[in-house]
DNA sequence: GTCTATAGCCTGATAGAC
DNA sequence: GTCTATCAGGCTATAGAC
């Protein structure tokens, strides 16, 4: 890494696996609560090794946070403003929970660094993602408009979804310590798409 | 403290001015994050002093948390079965949003300890919590069976009002990064009330 | 590139004067 | 009861051998 030479397939390989082993400790114990040594025994190398690949703890939790943003928004930006719009709102919850459900490490990530205040990401926030939200809830308000949708308040529809979804991931243990047998996602994606179709369908 | 006189009323002031702090340093920095440092500055006293109150940091933390659960499950707690359903549902929904409005810090408190796998109160959810969900399900699917709300899944439906208002204060910054004018919980309000009139009507 | 050993800081907790 | 001073342990990061 020192060299500014394309990386070989063994550092390619350790990155990679540096990285997985950050997100699994950074996602279950917050930055702060994260070490070093732990990730490193995650991943099967030793701590200065690490620091070979990374100058610095943060720079681990920085290079997980650059990518996840983008992944992260990513069903939000499918929504098709040409398709059929409840069918289209359907799929993006469906594709957030499949998200959550695929991914509650990154979920979690994310979720420990908001609910800190988001002192890494905020200016992201503010940029990417409001830039993101504001193109959508255009589309969204021209289907409310054409009468095609119900007409809701669409950030907070959008918002809704978000905190529906990532619920599931994100609070995990308090949902499995309530229902204690059936995977907790099969309800809820039944449950969520009930909501929808209920909340949005036309007068 | 070290006696086991009742409390003067110095002693109270200062153990409520330091749970109080504690409360906004943890909820901010999570457990690991905080530091006793912190919270004496922010307390206005010295941190030996903190800990002639309270034997330890984790003290402290478990001594906000204990409280906690409960004051968090009144507003669930609440639902009549006595009650019209729709108003009594409504009702919670409104309880649960202004306590997130009102107690951002509690509910962050919780957040931070929920999305980190809960290690200090995983016994009292699938105790007290449970119970309590159990026995308010039971309700709720009496009013489904009479036709006096729609059908849904029952624990979903509790699971989703929890998300939905705790959102507003767990995520805060996200919103406020979004809708960055607007106070986010006037239209939450609105928003979330429209949400389960429709999702819940009789068919 | 990877390791062992260690420096140096931060932080929780204690000792002891007042 | 409250403070100043300090200890002891854990942590990030670096030095240096291989």
């Amino acid at each position: 890494m020192a060299q500014d030479r394309a990386p070989t397939r063994i550092q390619r390989k350790n990155r990679a696996a540096i990285l997985d082993a950050a997100l699994e400790v950074f996602s279950a114990h917050g930055f702060r609560g994260a070490t070093v040594d732990q990730i490193a025994v995650q991943a099967g190398l030793s701590k200065p090794n690490l620091l070979y690949y990374f100058p610095s703890k943060e720079a681990m939790h920085a290079a997980l946070l650059e990518g996840l943003l983008d992944t992260w928004l990513d069903p939000l930006r499918d929504l098709d403003p040409a398709g059929e719009p409840m069918d289209e709102i359907l799929a993006y919850v469906r594709r957030k929970l499949q998200m959550s459900r695929e991914f509650p490490r990154e979920s979690r990530l994310f979720a420990n660094e908001l609910v800190q205040g988001a002192p890494r990401i905020h200016d992201a926030l503010s940029r990417d993602l409001k830039a993101l939200v504001d193109e959508k809830v255009t589309i969204l308000e021209g289907w409310m408009a054409q009468g095609r949708i119900a007409r809701v308040h669409p950030y907070h529809l959008i918002f809704s979804i978000w905190s529906l979804t990532q619920h599931y991931s994100d609070f995990d243990v308090q949902v499995r310590a309530v229902l204690d047998t059936e995977d907790p996602f099969d309800g809820a994606s039944d449950f969520i798409e009930t909501l929808y179709r209920r909340l949005l369908s036309p007068p």
